[in-house]
DNA sequence: TAGGCCAGTATCGTTGAAGTAACCAGTATC
DNA sequence: GATACTGGTTACTTCAACGATACTGGCCTA
């Protein structure tokens, strides 16, 4: 069974959102990891994500598809059912994804650091 | 000796230009990459970098002189010259890079053939 | 004295991605 | 009859990044 998404997964507070890699546009590797653990319904990925706007997860989604990271498979239910999932492509961005979480949890601290110490140099001046 | 740099090192025909990773902003992952073998200056990065514009150039090194990937020696000469290198921390970020790019050779070809295929059921809609 | 080299500044214009807010269809439940 | 749920759509607006173009200052060379 997949477990549900930690809400707080991406928490704007965290300092890893100042991590200078990106995949994709603003939210697409934000979406993969969403995925890694199966197939997910929209509304369950507004959750994790938070301040995405409904029209951008679905133009985000589109993209994403017509790329061939993520299949969308619609159930004829009631009320509506469609679920995204990763397909192997989509699945082997975990890979550089992960790779650039380990970069940043080492590296972070030494950029704001830097960051820091810039800022009282100008604050000084 | 440092080898001068391959102006078609950035071709913005290259179907590499499409892969969907980006390491801070639009030209940061191309400078770290431009310094990776040693210190450049200023007019030296923007033949590479071809459509760089010299105020995009100044503010993108600026920020990476804050976050410290850069260091800016300027030597007092003339013509004057200024030199930048890569830190320990931007050196670091090679790595990844190539990380990227390795994963951009495996499967940017299966992305452009999904786009395609997306782009044929449009077509014939 | 005219122009070139280098490392930028200054000013203005563009653009595209993202955000805001409201709305929709069909069913089910109260 | 009113409301809620799901998976979106549509129209309008905003804003930051990016780009185009021109210009500067000090020195050197022709």
């Amino acid at each position: 069974m997949i477990e549900p998404l930690d809400p707080d997964m991406f928490d704007p507070m965290c300092p890893s959102s100042a991590i200078p890699f990106q995949i994709g546009d603003k939210w697409t590797g934000m979406i993969v990891r969403c995925l890694a653990d199966g197939p997910r319904r929209f509304t369950e990925l507004r959750v994790p994500l938070r301040t995405i706007t409904p029209k951008v997860l679905t133009a985000t989604l589109r993209a994403m598809q017509r790329d061939g990271l993520v299949t969308r498979t619609a159930y004829d239910e009631n009320p509506p059912r469609v679920e995204y999932e990763l397909t192997e492509l989509g699945r082997s961005m975990l890979i550089l994804i992960d790779a650039a979480r380990t970069w940043s949890e080492q590296y972070l601290p030494a950029i704001l650091a830097a960051r820091r110490a810039s800022e009282e140099l100008t604050t000084f001046r």
